[in-house]
DNA sequence: CACAATTATGGAATGCAGTTCCATATGCGC
DNA sequence: GCGCATATGGAACTGCATTCCATAATTGTG
């Protein structure tokens, strides 16, 4: 209705002389998150980073969930791609080495650890869970199993994930690089009551000096062997 | 909303008669949360409910991630002491005890998944581990293996956590109630391409058709076998 | 070629959230 | 009674996602 005085003319400038993609936006989405964390990817940023305003984004992407999603999604994908699975390894050895791919990506870029958790259509799921559960079946796995064999892979590579970002989150807000972050929780454990909590008083030593990447690992390890000796019965070749 | 008469005198209305406390916001957010979500928690709700201003909060919480891992521990530290662990259970027995009473706390709160994923300080985190930790110590773990050990497990149920909570609140957002949820999902995972996704087409069926609960023991199970093949030279006595 | 209709664009406006500010109250020691 | 630390609560500030809208380019149609 009452058109009060708002600025006579609302784009006075050119337009762009090549159009915003989909595909450009969630680069930069990517690119921002990469060097600004989780919370540097906002609307007002990535539209001078495209140097356009907020309206023009949103012709080509629903909301800021789908626009976190894509990006993980990128990343997830080349991600998968680019493991290097080899034809004649064992399925455990793949499975480790696509975990560990994983790993590195969510190491490389934080913030798709907590994106993949939140993650609102299904394909970043989707494009681990296929791969994984190609090496599930390749081990024998019988198919009743196959769901939770996969489940429990994807929900420890997904805690992991989450966990991490959230360490590093709290590392980069408080300005502590990692290893001050790993000694501030030793201490803050050291100095629990040691009736209630020896267990986690024992941890302190570890929880300073260990090292995430390795761990990640013997966590799969520990996984796969619970896999295995579960269908025992129908292995015959092991390696 | 209606700014009425903002007038010289900013408080003018009487003190509250019983003062505020960091419990009792915590209380009331806990409240909050699992009466509206995730998203019901904000300082203005906070407020009303309290009968206060915003700025009254600020003096007993130091910022909303602190409220939030507060809650979180709340709940944690209560599902934590109510978990009937017995004496003479097998240690598989009492950390499966423990996994679920999170799982079912997790399931009741579905805020607490993600708040543990983002706890600030670690006092959830550390409720969780030393209960299951001194299971473990009893299975005879030796010591070297304390540290991985307890970290997968608690990156599992974190993982599930986490998951739940979005799938909850995915859920929550379109409407959809559980079963319209998984039969979503399903249908989704159904209509991808054949050539790149067979393994999750497979799962359709199971998506459509699984029992969190039993299947996160599952995993449980599965991660417990791992564990106990991987120190079989010192058990003793196995039940 | 003219001329609608559709597709895009980008800047301003909206609304809501966390957080800070500040004018005040209340209790407590002297 | 007086001054000080402890609380309180409402308004104001800031920054965000999102929507609105006046337009510009492009496409389709006679």
């Amino acid at each position: 209705m009452t058109q009060k005085a708002r600025g006579k003319k609302t784009s006075s400038g050119q337009r762009r002389e090549e159009s915003l993609s989909r595909e450009q936006i969630i680069a930069a989405a990517i690119e921002l998150l990469d060097t600004s964390g989780e919370n540097g990817l906002t609307f007002r940023a990535l539209s001078e980073q495209l140097s356009t305003g907020p309206g023009a984004i949103y012709w080509h992407i629903t909301d800021k969930g789908d626009l976190l999603t894509a990006a993980c999604d990128g990343i997830v994908a080349r991600t998968m791609n680019a493991a290097p699975i080899k034809p004649n390894a064992t399925p455990q050895a793949s499975i480790r080495l696509l975990a560990l791919a994983m790993f590195d990506a969510m190491d490389e870029h934080p913030w798709v650890g907590s994106a993949l958790t939140g993650a609102r259509g299904h394909s970043p799921m989707v494009r681990i869970v296929e791969p994984i559960g190609r090496q599930i079946q390749a081990l024998g796995v019988p198919k009743k199993q196959h769901w939770i064999t996969v489940s429990t892979l994807l929900n420890y590579i997904l805690g992991v994930g989450g966990r991490n970002a959230a360490n590093g989150q709290y590392g980069r807000a408080h300005g502590l690089d990692r290893s001050d972050f790993l000694e501030a929780v030793s201490a803050e454990w050291l100095q629990l009551d040691p009736k209630e909590y020896p267990f986690v008083r024992s941890l302190s030593v570890p929880m300073r000096t260990h090292d995430d990447r390795r761990d990640f690992l013997a966590g799969i390890d520990l996984i796969l062997r619970g896999i295995d000796t579960s269908h025992k019965r129908f292995a015959s070749k092991n390696v």
